[in-house]
This record gives C-alpha cells, structure tokens and sequence, in this order.
DNA sequence: GACTATACGGAAGACTGATTCCGCTTGCAG
DNA sequence: CTGCAAGCGGAATCAGTCTTCCGTATAGTC
C-alpha cells in the first residue's frame, strides 16, 4: 500500500469518528471526505459504501467494549464494581458517539451481523462478571445475562431522546442490585 | 365538506394507521394511498406532508393514552394495579405500532412539539397515578415523575431491538415497586 | 529522470421517495 | 337536469444522497 494511501486512510477514520460520532448516521459522505480533506472518490476506495464505514465505526467500538470487559475480569475490583464499571464504560462509549447509539436504538440486523462475534465476546464476558457479583451476593439472584444488552438497548433510546440518561443508568443498576445489598456505588 | 372526501379521509386515515403501524415510518405515501385505495393526489390533499400524517396518527395514540391513564384515576383498581396497568398499556400500545416506537425511540424534535400537549397531560395524569401509589407504599419513594418516560422511551429501543420487551418491562416495573411491598402483581 | 501502477478529486449519474400539477370526475345546490 | 366547485388520480417533477467514473497527479522503482 502506498504511503500517501496509508496516511489518507487514517485521517478518513478519524474523520468518520468525529463526524458520525457527532452528527449521527445522516451524516453525509461528503461531509466525511471534507473532513478528512479528500476527495469522496478516495473516501469510497478506501470503504466501498457508507454501511462498511459505519460497521467498521461500530465494530471499533465493541471491541473497545470487549477490551474494557476482558479488563474488568483481569482487574481486582471488587465484583459489583466490576460489573457496574464496565456497564458505566459502556455507557460513556454511547454518550460520546451519536451513532452508535442510532445503532443500538434501531439494531438493524445487518450492522448487527457485522458485529455479531465482538458482540458474543463482549456477552460472554459480561455474563461471567454478572456470575460473579451474584455468587458474591451483590446483585439479585434473577438478574440474567441478556439482561445486560436489555438496558444497554434502553439506555441508547433514553440518550437519542435528550433525556437524563444518567439518572435511567443509576435506575438499572439499582436494579441489578440485590436487595439485601448496601446502597450501590 | 364533500361526502366523498368525508369517506376518503377516514379510509387514508385507516390505511395510514395499519401501514405505519406494521412497516413503520419508512412506509411510503404511495403504499398508504393503495392501501386506501385513492391516489397519492387526494391523500396529499388531507395531509400536505407525510410528516403531517404521522403527526396526525402518533397524536392519536396519545390521546388515547391520555384517557386510559384518566380511566385509571377514575377506576377502584388498587394504586399499584393502577399504575403499573397504565404502563403495560402503553406497552401494548407500542407494541403494535412500529412507527410509535420509532419515534418515541428517537424521539424527533418536530414531532415531540406536535404531541407536546396531550404529552402533558398525559405526564400529569401519571404523576397522580405515581405519588397515590407512593402514598400507598408500593412504589419505592425516590421514584419520580419523570422516570415513567425514561423507561416508555427505553421500551420502545428494546422492541425495536426485537429484544424480549416484556421481560424488560417486568424488570422496570420491579424497579418501580417498593423494596417492602410483596410480589409485584 | 523516466515510467507505471496506484491513488486522487470531484463532477456527473443513478436512485429513492416525497410532493406538485393539472386534466378529468363527481357530488350536490338550484 | 345542469352547472360547477370540490375532489380525484397518478404521471411528472424535484430534491437529497449515495456511488461511479475518468482524467490528472504522484509514490516508488529502475
């Protein structure tokens, strides 16, 4: 690969984060080019339609997620802030990207297929620190792991609409918490 | 007004109901004047946009709504069986409108001013419903007001999601119910 | 320095779907 | 029964974006 191609290709990802982080999926691809100060045709050379820009955009992300999770399992926090971390992690991701959160909104199945491995790696780590913080007896015994995307999918509709997300975020994780279990962190 | 047009317009307005109702917004104008079997000339000439009919539609269902959660003021139901009644049926609601959970998922600015009113009216109605359920000591004191369409508008990005909605709303109404008060009903 | 495979820019084309327009039809008042 | 204003159908138009195409420029090689 050419140098000068290798150089284009960072900025249009660069590009492509800010703008569609900002802006959404109505982002325009000319808007993207524009900011990665080239031309839409090198834009397309590089993504061959807007959708394989917008996956890789999300595939980045969730393995982002998958990262901070696998951390989470390794780290020694305890089990209910490990949980509760990366769901907060999770939740930072969302509010810094608007259309990721278009994304976990509306889940078109075919940006889902896209993203279908990381999003079972990701699910699978997340469940064994839900297992966790359940035998350590800090979260409810019913809490199951496809709860997780639940709120997760809820939290993206909440953040789309302007509302105060923070206060839905703090709601979930109380209500992963076990009754008997002192007041969360 | 022309006794044809009288007939015509309720047609559109059937149509209209069970086209965005099944496909969402991105129905188009012309499925929705085959559908009423009229032409795309006539459903313009009661609706002078597309967004102007789905106004007219999602407005509809708040009104609606709005005089369920009346109903629910009025009934003998319990507090509790009050509250979480008119939640489920707004779950139902949802349920079977995909262009209302479109937009109450994203949440356009336009269309929201639109509904402003009813929507009002609408919170008001279940705040009365909330604090008489509080004052019952079934529901959590710190709940507020507010959170009632913090979860609605979480539904709605889970069944977008085709994502198993009545367990989320089992989970946010166990979220809403006092940590004293027995099984939820 | 010359050559060529790569890569670039951005105007033009293609598509999709909303909206307009206008000649034809029809309800209904007189 | 007539006249005509109100209403109708749907082809044509318009608009907004994605995507393609091709003449030009350039990195890397000999």
């Amino acid at each position: 690969m050419r140098a000068d191609a290798v150089r284009n290709r960072a900025k249009i990802v660069e590009a492509a984060k800010a703008a569609f982080g900002e802006r959404g999926l109505e982002t325009q691809m000319e808007d993207v080019a524009k900011r990665a100060c080239v031309g839409v045709g090198t834009l397309y050379r590089h993504f061959p339609t807007k959708d394989a820009l917008v996956h890789a955009l999300i595939l980045d992300k969730f393995e982002r997620m998958a990262e901070v999770a696998q951390a989470a399992l390794e780290g020694d926090d305890d089990p209910w802030e490990a949980f509760a971390g990366v769901l907060r992690a999770g939740a930072e991701q969302q509010a810094g990207d608007r259309a990721l959160v278009q994304v976990l909104a509306a889940q078109p199945q075919e940006t889902m297929r896209a993203v279908a491995e990381q999003e079972t790696k990701l699910g699978e780590r997340m469940a064994e620190l839900l297992a966790r913080a359940q035998r350590a007896g800090v979260v409810r015994e019913d809490a199951e792991p496809d709860d997780v995307p639940l709120v997760m999918c809820g939290l993206a509709a909440v953040m789309q609409s302007r509302r105060n997300w923070e206060r839905y975020l703090q709601l979930a994780l109380d209500g992963f918490r076990a009754p008997g279990a002192k007041l969360p962190g």
